[in-house]
DNA sequence: ACAAAAGTGTTGGAGATACACCCATGA
DNA sequence: TCATGGGTGTATCTCCAACACTTTTGT
């Protein structure tokens, strides 16, 4: 970049997963490099600056693939950060000095958010990231940044987004039973649910459709397995 | 500014009033300063840039203080707009070319917006835009750069925040008719209400207060007249 | 046979919808 | 007295919450 600036503007992604293992709802995170040989690496959201002319949309997709592998995710921006201060803590300020070129430049940052089915993506961690792993919803560190205010606010607009548009059925694999679902369920809105009516309410939705196969490898009752085709239009 | 830079960051204000003479719904607009003898100018949201070290919420205020003469809003922000080709169309490069240092840089925006009670605020236009003045929503016209997406996604907004946040009685005046605030949620929503049935699910909410007064200089039977008290908490 | 999770219905209350007439006022 | 908008109630339906036992499989 030729341009002495005053401003640039990043792009920070939470990316969502649910793992079918383990039943938990993870959260995508790097690994700074270290900037000392004392001082731990912090963790962060995948994020970087947007290129000059590039479109913010088409930047977060370019980020997130070259921090993690990860291409094609529907990827929605929800709020930009742009307080003055939210580079300025000494932890943060240590790194920018290492691996920036004009650290004390204001940065503004565009939260963006995407949920995927952990089954079809694989990680590529880059060169860049010392590592990419998910991390459980329930174990985040203190992240860099302001980066834990923005994973907040991407867990209320995946909250939001399950209700007006039953976006957790992309987190889950292909194939799912209606336990994983409500399991699914019950971390996002972080309350327990009643099997019953729980089974009620989304069994009213045609997106969902039974399977005729059972899931396979459990000593007990197999769930009958469902798919979710969303509706055209 | 003395920074040469590639990036600038802007602030638009959607500002919704509710006119309770005319029972309408209005958002306040400004008109550009002439770029030539022949060309109109265009009608515009209020807006300008942030500055360097500028909080965003604050330039919010800012910004409109300076167009329209308004202060203390709550303004909120919803979405930043960055296409590389938002200020690329030529009635916007003409005016740009005239009024900005240097037309040919990037800026992007941040949308926010705001809802007042006209009744308690003046407009006074700044030597800036030459007029601020109130359009019906139902008669925006085509508006300069990307402004009517803008608009649009804010009037999204104010329906979100009128079902979850009541934010709609921001918009009356104190003391308001049942009839008035159906007519505004109708406005808002765009589609035709029940009478009795809207007045059954006002009246649940106890944050409406019946007050001993009625409308006067009607010549038909005057209505009762409501105040709105948020409750603390 | 047992352990483990799957699967299944009913009832009561709250909220939404549909719908038509009388009332109070000023002109 | 008339024109105008203000104001009111009931019946039906749908949606939500609470709640416990039987079924199917692997070990």
């Amino acid at each position: 970049m030729l341009y002495s600036n005053y401003l640039d503007i990043s792009i920070d992604c939470v990316v969502f997963g649910f793992d079918d293992n383990e039943n938990s709802l993870k959260v995508l995170l790097i690994e700074q490099e270290r900037i000392s040989d004392t001082i731990d690496p912090q963790k962060a959201l995948p994020g970087d600056l947007v290129l000059k002319e590039e479109d913010f949309d088409i930047a977060a997709n370019r980020v997130l693939q070259e921090l993690t592998g990860l291409t094609g995710l529907f990827l929605k921006q929800f709020y930009a950060f742009g307080n003055p201060q939210r580079l300025k803590h000494e932890k943060d300020q240590n790194w920018l000095q290492k691996y920036r070129i004009n650290p004390e430049i204001r940065i503004i940052t565009l939260g963006y958010y995407s949920i995927i089915r952990m089954e079809d993506y694989k990680l590529i961690p880059s060169s860049f990231a010392s590592k990419a792993e998910w991390v459980d919803i329930d174990e985040i560190p203190n992240l860099a940044f302001d980066h834990n205010e923005i994973l907040e606010m991407a867990l209320e607009n995946l909250r939001i987004d399950t209700i007006n548009n039953n976006i957790s059925f992309e987190l889950l694999p292909k194939k799912f039973t209606l336990a994983q679902l409500q399991n699914l369920h019950e971390i996002i809105f972080d309350k327990e649910l009643d099997k019953r009516n729980f089974r009620k309410f989304i069994k009213k939705m045609d997106e969902l459709i039974p399977l005729n196969e059972k899931q396979k490898g459990v000593y007990h009752k197999p769930a009958q397995l469902y798919s979710y085709e969303r509706n055209s239009k």
